[in-house]
DNA sequence: GTCTATAGGCTGATAGAC
DNA sequence: GTCTATCAGCCTATAGAC
C-alpha cells in the first residue's frame, strides 16, 4: 500500500513551482525555498541534488502529461471537430490540476540546461505539429475555410490555453465544465457571427 | 535639427531587450549587455544608471503606446465594431515594430521595482478595462452572442495579441495587412461555421 | 535529516586613472 | 567616455557536526 501522505520532494516541488511562477526560476533563490518549506536553504540538498533538477521534474511532469493526452486523442475513434474540442479539454483538465506548474510552459522552460532543453523543445515541437495536423484535417473537411491561416490560428488557439491558469486565477469559482463550453465558442465558433 | 543618430543609451535599450526577451530580465546581467555593445560592463553606466532603469524605459515606453492608441481609438467616431478591429490593428502596428520590448509584457514587467511596478499594473489594469468596454458594447449591440463570458473572449484575445511578436518571429514574411486579415478572422470570426 | 560554516563564483554598481 | 580595480552582497552547492 503506498503512503498517501507528499514526500518532502514533491512538497519541494510545489512551493517552488509557485515561486517560479510568481517570480521566475532565475529570480527564486534556494533561500526563498527553503524560506516556503521553514527549513535552511542546505537542508533542500538532502531531498533534491539542483536547484535544476526541480525545474527539469516539473517542466517534464507536464509536458509528458500533454503528449500522452495527446496519444490518447489522435489513437481514438472520434471524428476530427471531437478531436480538436478534446484538444481543449485536455488543457483545461490540465490547468485546473496544475495551475502552478503548468504555468512554467509559458516562459520558464528557457531556463532548462541540456540535454533537457533540446527534448523539451523537440516534444513541444512535436505536440505543436500534431494539433496543426488536426486542425488541418478540419480545413480538409471544410469544417475550417480555406482562407484561414492555420498556422496562426495553432498559435492563437494554444496562446489563449497557456495563459489560461492566469485567467482561472481570477476566476476560480467558473466549473469545469462551463469553461470548456465557453473555450470552443471563443476559441473555436468565434465571437462575431 | 536633431541627429538621425541613435544615442548610446537607445542602443543599449535594444541590446537589452534583445537578451531580456531571450533569457529574461534576471538572468541577463550587465556583462552579457557589455559584451553585445562590445564594451565593459562598468562603461555601461555612462549612459545608464541602473539596469532596472533599462526595464522601466522600454516598459513604460510600450505601456505609453498602448496607452495613447487606445486613446485614440476610444476618442474616434469608429462604430463598436471598427474599434474592436482598430485594437487589433494597433497590437499588430506596435508588435511589428517593437518586437523585442514589446515581449517583455508578457512576463518580464514582475521585475519592475516600485513605484513603477503599481504604476505599470495600473496602466494596464486601465487598459484592459477600456478593451473590456468594447467588447460589453459589441455584446449590446448583439454582434457578440449573449451567451458569451467577455471576460474569458478578452483574456484569450489578449493572449493571442500579446504573444503574437513570437509568431511573427517565425513568420516574418507576411505582410501587415494580411497579417491583420488573418487575426480578425480568427479572434473575432471563428473557426467552424 | 537538519543544522552551521563556508567555499568559490558571479552580481550590480562605484572610484579613479587616462 | 572607456578602462582597470574593487567592493559588498548574494548565489548554488558542499562538508561535516549532531
Amino acid at each position: 500500500m503506498e503512503s498517501i501522505q507528499k514526500s518532502k520532494k514533491e512538497i519541494i516541488k510545489e512551493k517552488a513551482s509557485y515561486l517560479f511562477r510568481k517570480k521566475g526560476y532565475a529570480a527564486t533563490s534556494m533561500q526563498d525555498i527553503a524560506l516556503a518549506m521553514d527549513m535552511k536553504a542546505a537542508s533542500l540538498y538532502n531531498h533534491i541534488s539542483s536547484k535544476q533538477e526541480i525545474l527539469q521534474e516539473l517542466l517534464m511532469g507536464i509536458a509528458g502529461e500533454f503528449t500522452s493526452g495527446m496519444e490518447d486523442i489522435l489513437s481514438s475513434t472520434l471524428d476530427t471537430q471531437a478531436k480538436l474540442e478534446a484538444l481543449v479539454n485536455l488543457h483545461v483538465q490540465l490547468t485546473l490540476h496544475n495551475s502552478d506548474s503548468i504555468a512554467l510552459i509559458t516562459g520558464e522552460w528557457v531556463h532548462l540546461s541540456e540535454p533537457e532543453l533540446t527534448q523539451y523543445k523537440k516534444q513541444r515541437s512535436v505536440y505543436e505539429q500534431r494539433f496543426l495536423s488536426i486542425l488541418s484535417a478540419c480545413q480538409k473537411e471544410g469544417l475550417i475555410a480555406k482562407k484561414v491561416n492555420i498556422d496562426l490560428a495553432l498559435y492563437s488557439i494554444l496562446s489563449s490555453l497557456h495563459w489560461l491558469y492566469s485567467w482561472h486565477h481570477k476566476h476560480p469559482n467558473i466549473s469545469k465544465i462551463e469553461l470548456e463550453h465557453q473555450l470552443k465558442m471563443v476559441l473555436l465558433n468565434g465571437l462575431i457571427s
